[in-house]
DNA sequence: CTTGAATTCAAACAAATGTTTGATACAGTT
DNA sequence: AACTGTATCAAACATTTGTTTGAATTCAAG
């Protein structure tokens, strides 16, 4: 069988099929590159995965499990609804855009999550529902009872979009404000505009866009 | 030269390209399929643009200058902050997803900004800054002067992102939602939401998402 | 040692794909 | 009519790419 199961030519070939595919795509990867990077024999992926495309299946599989603490976090009980929709984009934001990282999950997520093939429903369930719940609950908590199911869910999509926004379209972020300016775009920075924005806009705090909170005309 | 412009074969090979590029990108579409939607040769390609690529970049420019109301709108003079955000939140989303359009100019430029090839730079500069600076005008008319540069793009982006979020990640949200619920996400409702998000972050409007203004604790 | 299944490998294969070629038709000009 | 540059076309070309093949190699069990 597999004498280290770490260094099975199978896992290798996961890793590697995670990284190209999360940064050129399906059609971009080409499985010599891969069986490249694994140190496989051409044939490997043939072998161990039907076909290129079962083996992207495996790679998304293979990508997720990585976040526990946004799937069920333990907040401290001292933890106001503020509070813990700080932490969660903070740790979000931290889990989308650290350097340092295998990286490849979240990208290869993003892709899938932007061009969905056979495995986006998988994904979903499996790993973004559970990410979605815990938000809705911080949410729920100081969500009024009027609103719909739907109107819920878009003041989730408001707060995780705007973390979204940094990794999918850094680049055009970075051209518009320039390069100089861009260095204010740390990670810890954006989270606390996103957290603070939010919760503005939740009533959870005062907008910290305006100068007097008192008139709210014009 | 060209007997009809509009039917030109050079003309015919840049929409053409633009719709398989949009759905498919770069790698994924061929030179045969766009050739065969363009009714037009193989060798057209190579003749009018060089390559691939080159059809790719001449599709890229081909693709702006298709929303004049949000490079340089004309508001009413009665139009306050609030109105013109609501607006252009509007006219924003409903570009981005009205489903009939030629589409793929939207598609194709959200594409080039997601993974940015060369023609980015010059996207970004020919439609992208046009239509963030009108945002930023709308903005600044509001914000605090204490508020650095870097703090005012990050509002800008709040209120875009929450935008794109339901083009690039529309599949996502329907899985998470569910499709029975998912027919409350029209353009107009989304629209709604979001502009009344953000007009409560900025403080320009009471939060919608609290049930008595008063409290803010827990 | 032998057997037999699992794994790895070099080589080859067929299909797809971007590009080139050389011929042909067609327009306008001299 | 002869010439010229543009445009279109069918065919072919050279690579790339996903996959298959059949022979080696490994290795544990009998």
């Amino acid at each position: 069988m597999s004498p280290d199961p770490l260094d099975d030519t199978r896992q290798r070939l996961l890793t590697a099929a995670g990284e190209i595919f999360a940064s050129v795509g399906f059609k971009g990867a080409t499985t010599r590159d891969i069986c490249g990077r694994a140190a496989a024999n051409g044939a490997a992926i043939n072998y161990y995965f039907r076909d290129k495309q079962g083996l992207y299946q495996a790679a998304v599989e293979a990508a997720h499990g990585c976040s526990p603490e946004l799937a069920n976090p333990h907040w401290p009980s001292s933890f106001t609804t503020a509070d813990k929709l700080r932490t969660y984009v903070s740790k979000f934001l931290s889990q989308l855009l650290d350097p340092e990282r295998p990286a490849w999950h979240a990208r290869l997520m993003l892709r899938e999550m932007a061009e969905p093939t056979d495995a986006c429903v998988l994904l979903v369930e499996a790993y973004i529902r559970p990410m979605a719940m815990t938000l809705r609950a911080i949410l729920d908590d100081s969500l009024p009872a009027r609103l719909t199911e739907s109107q819920r869910w878009m003041v989730g999509f408001s707060i995780v979009s705007q973390c979204l926004f940094y990794k999918t379209n850094r680049a055009v972020a970075k051209l518009l404000v320039g390069s100089a300016d861009f260095n204010d775009f740390q990670v810890e920075h954006i989270a606390d505009h996103i957290a603070r924005f939010s919760l503005a806009a939740l009533g959870l705090a005062p907008s910290a866009f305006r100068d007097s909170p008192a008139e709210a005309k014009r």
